[in-house]
DNA sequence: CAGCATCCTAGCTGATACTG
DNA sequence: CAGTATCAGCTAGGATGCTG
C-alpha cells in the first residue's frame, strides 16, 4: 500500500500517506467532524464508492482516520480523524493556502493557455 | 499531465502539481541551487532518466521549474527553482516536518509491526 | 552529458452488479 | 446504508538502447 520502505525526508513519507488523487480531499472532509460513508460520497465529488473505501481502508491503517461501527439495523459508520489525522491536516494547511493563491494559474495551464 | 480541471479546494491544486511520486523530491532537491541533470538523477535516488525527464518537463511546464541551456560540447543543462517554485517549498515545508516526526511510525506501517 | 524512442507492466481507477 | 465482488482500461512508471 504505501510505496516506500525508506524515505529520504520527511516530506517524501508524508507524501506517501497522503498523497494520490483522493486522501487529501477526504482528510480535508473530515475536519468539520465525522462524517457518515454516504455523506463522504457525497461530498467527495466523483469518487466511486469502491475507491472510496480503499481510500478510507489505508488512511485507517495509517492510523490517521478512525473508524466507528454502530450496530445498528440499518448500519451506520462513522469515519472522524485521529489526532494524528489532526495533526496531519494542520501540516496541510500551508500547501492548501499555496494552491488556493495559485488555483487560477494552475487551471489556466490545465486548459493550455 | 494534471489530473483535474477544476478544484474543490487550494489543497487539491498544490497536489496536483507537485504529487505522484518523484515531483516533491526533485524540488526538494533544487532548494540549495541549480543542479545539473545528471546530479538530479544521483541525488534523487531510484528515478530512471526517462522518468526524471518527465518529471522535470511537468515541473517546468507549471511554471515550478527553470531549465537553462547552455550551449556547449559537452551539453550542459541546469535546473533550478522559479519563484513560484520557491514558495510551493516553502509551503511544503510544514507537511515535511510532519513527515520527519512521525518517520519511525510510517516505516513501521510498511513493515507491518 | 543530456535526453529521446520503444516497449512493457503493475496497479490504480472506474463501472456495474450484488449482499448483510 | 455500507459495503463486496468482478471485470476491464488507462497511464504512471520502469528497462533498455540509441543519438546530437
Amino acid at each position: 500500500m504505501l510505496k516506500r520502505r525508506t524515505y529520504t525526508c520527511g516530506l517524501d513519507a508524508a507524501l506517501d500517506v497522503m498523497g494520490g488523487k483522493w486522501k487529501a480531499l477526504i482528510l480535508w472532509e473530515l475536519i468539520d467532524g465525522p462524517q457518515r460513508f454516504g455523506q463522504l460520497r457525497r461530498q467527495v465529488a466523483g469518487i466511486s464508492e469502491r475507491v472510496l473505501i480503499l481510500q478510507l481502508r489505508e488512511l485507517e491503517a495509517c492510523g490517521l482516520v478512525h473508524r466507528e461501527l454502530y450496530h445498528q439495523v440499518p448500519p451506520k459508520v462513522e469515519y472522524s480523524l485521529t489526532d494524528l489525522g489532526q495533526s496531519l491536516i494542520k501540516a496541510m494547511i500551508p500547501l492548501g493556502e499555496w494552491g488556493e493563491q495559485h488555483m487560477e494559474l494552475i487551471e489556466s495551464l490545465d486548459r493550455g493557455d
